[in-house]
DNA sequence: TTCCTTGCAAAGGCTTTGCACACCG
DNA sequence: CGGTGTGCAAAGCCTTTGCAAGGAA
């Protein structure tokens, strides 16, 4: 809720209007748990209000992400999720099989981003990575 | 070019037919050093015959990938790639920037990948897995 | 009042699909 | 020959965009 005025407070600094719209969709991610994708945000919209479009959700996503108000990230298979930044950084395990997502501790890739750095002075952007398998229920089903 | 024929050869085994378009496009994808999108491989067919069809290029590439003779790997925003089995595993490092793809050695992420068994009992494939971050040239050019 | 935002609908990019014909085996 | 594979065009899916009307400041 804090966090809601947080970001609705940043916006308004950088000379945005605040809209219900824009509001409520904010709302939505930062009282998440997870991620969520616009199709996700635009659902909860609904449960609120009927004046509401999916363009609108993806416009004001975009923006926050733009503004470095919100981070955003692509699971794979056109699955772009949005989150604020309360939502500290850390590795997604995508359940290849049952879509599922664990998150890890994003420390156990300290080591790798170093690496990186040094063999191949690559700045690796580890904030929010993906990393895809199969998680434990679906490979006791057999399904993976 | 032998490695054309490992996959024919696989291919007909399975039961499926050998037809000039598919000759094409594997050896479209085991002669190329890079992962490549459909688009990259209709337009490879294209310099050697008329008769190819973007559709037949992704029913095929996704006919050797569901039939486990082809890597394919999503390099986010979109970017479906694909490549042969004989291209070992590897790390894709994106950048972010200039898109340029550099691959890093796998073996960086054997401690990852027991960590997370351990910790999560996710069984991690990172055969082919990307990471997001800034190349050095881009870095150095600020436009990271 | 100004002009940023929204809603709507249409367009876009990429991928998949239905269908009749072609052609591999 | 029989049935798989292809080309073509159309449809689908997700996302973006143009435009006129609405509403924050």
């Amino acid at each position: 809720m804090t966090h809601c005025h947080t970001i609705l407070g940043q916006l308004r600094e950088k000379g945005y209007r605040i809209t219900p719209q824009r509001e409520l969709i904010i709302q939505a991610i930062a009282h998440s748990e997870a991620h969520m994708s616009a199709e996700e945000v635009f659902t909860e919209l609904q449960k609120h209000t009927q004046a509401t479009n999916l363009a609108t959700v993806y416009r004001t996503l975009d923006l926050l992400w733009e503004e470095g108000l919100a981070r955003r990230n692509n699971l794979g298979e056109g699955r772009i999720v949005y989150a604020t930044l309360k939502h500290g950084p850390h590795i997604h395990l995508v359940c290849r099989c049952c879509n599922a997502v664990i998150e890890a501790d994003p420390h156990l890739l300290v080591g790798l981003k170093s690496e990186l750095a040094t063999r191949h002075s690559f700045s690796a952007d580890l904030q929010h990575i993906s990393i895809f398998g199969v998680c434990q229920q679906c490979r006791s089903q057999n399904k993976g």
